[in-house]
DNA sequence: GCCGTTTTCGGCCCGACTGTTTTCAGTCG
């Protein structure tokens, strides 16, 4: 997939220009294709040789002649033209908060900075304030955010929702004992649950806001207090986030948490929208344009109503089809937590877990669920302690014994195998065939080839014994990427074999992502399954974020195997159709 | 540069904050 070096070129295209000074409807054009095919659910290579390159909203004549000049050349040379006329390393200066396209072209025109270094050496000197509409405050803001540029370099850029979302909720449980604080809700990319988090968002109605700025500074885990005034406080917490609270009138509060949830583009097409109904919307309300009267926002559903829209979750609002389906009321029914009755993918200590099987087995009944799926690793991986065939054929017989001990519920015998080098299965068909169901994962040569490493999928997919396919790209957030591998060609096989393709729900791992899993669903209609991969007992609640990205990828219950009762569930895995 | 159940031309989301200015441009979210 290509997306994401185009996408990266129209951004770089963006930039250049803005810094140049162009229409900023033109840049703003680069920048909105760009964020289409990042987010495209879709092959852009696979687009362009079908000629469907135009189809994309936001591609035009330009611009989709600058993509076809990429994927057959290499080059964009419109792009190369305007790295002759401003040199690249300007746009390091704009990773500068504070300063933008404008400033950063007259450092540039006007004293020849053209990095960072440059540009602190300036600011020391005091040749900035000496400029037209610049001043001593500039500079110093300059420093200082140099400085702390700097120190964040060595953080990782962005934090996985698993570390954002307990620390969220530890806040908001903090500070909703306090009576004054009526209304305390998350929002932003935390609320949308994506991936990975910026900063976090929570919005707060109080009548007190003093108080509440009193409570922050004495805030257990406070590390710094960024800005306090009486609508906004942002403070840094002890990992080193930043976490920006914004107080409403609790008439604006269902406006307010609409506009902070986002996305962006979210919003700009809902005002878009509103426009055309001769509506304004902002984050206090809904207008009407004709006398400023304002006709909703208490609740955030009213925005979505007033627009004769159903209601979008906060994971469906990136833009990405969501508003049109609303209007059609054709948004899918997403799949809740509740929905799930068993865990597709958990270890014990008979391989590397922390937990005996009777433990793990015993917690999984409590929580509810009506099967649990016992899927240890096999003997390829040593370091995991893997099974060998006489192993597995004691834990069945374990499992067998214990299945006894339970009354509408079941533990389902299966191993997470792994695929060879050569793309074979580590244990034997007659092992294979005895388990309730195969999960089979790559564990080893992720630095093959591209060719051999889907060859290796594409094998185990084929593999008649093998049902499910765990964390299939192998990307570990922040730590890997996934392993080069063609996705069409895997989602094609996983299609024609009827095999499942697993979301993960290891935070770090994701696997599926949300973005794959869409299309997996949408435009191959392969059944994906939600698991844990849990090695202790506490693991079982990260189901949460597997149920997260499922939804992110419009996912409903009907999607996901482990939504259904086993015997039905049974039925949609490869081994069990093919002895029909 | 893109786009069209008000348009093939004339629009393109909205507001807060800051620093520099006497009315606003630039930046940010």
């Amino acid at each position: 997939m290509k997306n994401k070096e185009v996408a990266q070129i129209l951004d770089e295209i963006a930039a250049l220009l803005e810094i140049k000074g162009e229409n900023k409807y033109k840049i703003a054009a680069y920048q909105e294709a760009a964020r289409r095919i990042e987010n495209l659910p879709e092959d852009i290579e696979r687009l362009f040789k079908q000629g469907k390159l135009y189809q994309i909203k936001g591609i035009g004549e330009s611009i989709g002649q600058k993509i076809k000049e990429y994927l057959t050349t290499g080059k964009v040379s419109y792009l190369e033209e305007l790295r002759k006329e401003i040199p690249p390393e300007i746009l390091e200066l704009l990773k500068i908060p504070g300063i933008g396209p404008k400033l950063a072209y007259r450092l540039y025109a006007e004293l020849g900075i053209k990095d960072i270094d440059s540009l602190e050496k300036a600011a020391k000197e005091g040749k900035i304030r000496v400029l037209p509409r610049l001043g001593p405050k500039v500079e110093q803001n300059i420093l200082e955010a140099i400085k702390e540029y700097r120190e964040k370099q060595t953080v990782p850029e962005r934090i996985p929702l698993g570390v954002a979302l307990p620390l969220t909720e530890e806040i908001v449980n903090y500070l909703s004992q306090y009576p004054f604080i009526e209304n305390i809700v998350p929002a932003g990319s935390l609320r949308r649950r994506k991936e990975t988090i910026g900063d976090i968002d929570i919005l707060i109605t109080t009548s007190d806001m003093d108080r509440v700025n009193q409570v922050l500074k004495n805030l257990p885990i406070l590390k710094n207090i960024l800005a306090a005034g009486p609508t906004k406080t942002s403070i840094i917490v002890e990992p080193g986030i930043q976490v920006d609270f914004r107080v409403v009138e609790k008439s604006s509060f269902g406006a307010a948490l609409q506009y902070f949830t986002g996305s962006k583009q979210h919003n700009i097409k809902l005002r878009e929208l509103a426009i055309k109904k001769g509506l304004k919307i902002n984050e206090y309300g809904v207008f009407r344009i004709s006398d400023n009267k304002k006709i909703g926002g208490e609740k955030e559903e009213d925005i979505y109503e007033i627009l004769g829209l159903q209601y979008i979750p906060p994971e469906l609002r990136e833009d990405q089809g969501e508003i049109e389906s609303a209007m059609e009321g054709k948004l899918p029914n997403l799949v809740e937590e509740r929905d799930i009755l068993g865990d597709m993918h958990v270890h014990t200590d008979w391989s590397d877990g922390a937990n005996t099987l009777e433990e793990m087995v015993e917690v999984a009944y409590k929580l509810g669920y009506k099967y649990v799926v016992i899927s240890d690793h096999s003997q390829a991986l040593g370091v995991a302690g893997g099974l060998t065939p006489e192993q597995i054929e004691k834990q069945r017989l374990k499992i067998q014994e214990l299945n006894r001990k339970y009354r509408d519920f079941k533990i389902l015998h299966s191993i997470e195998a792994n695929i060879l080098s050569d793309g074979s299965i580590d244990l034997p068909e007659e092992v294979l065939k005895n388990f309730d169901l195969v999960i089979a994962g790559l564990h080893s040569g992720f630095k093959q080839p591209k060719e051999k490493i889907t060859e290796r999928l594409v094998s185990a997919i084929k593999n008649p014994w093998v049902d499910i396919i765990s964390h299939p790209t192998g990307r570990l957030i922040n730590k890997r990427p996934a392993y080069e591998v063609d996705l069409p060609t895997i989602l094609y096989w996983a299609k024609e074999t009827g095999t499942v393709l697993e979301i993960n729900a290891q935070p770090d791992r994701l696997d599926l992502c949300d973005i794959d899993a869409r299309i997996a669903r949408e435009k191959y209609g392969i059944y994906l399954s939600i698991g844990t991969d849990s090695h202790d007992i506490r693991s079982y609640s990260l189901i949460r974020y597997g149920i997260a990205v499922a939804r992110r990828a419009w996912l409903q219950k009907e999607d996901i195997i482990n939504t259904y009762p086993w015997e039905e569930a049974k039925l949609k895995l490869k081994r069990y159709r093919n002895q029909k």
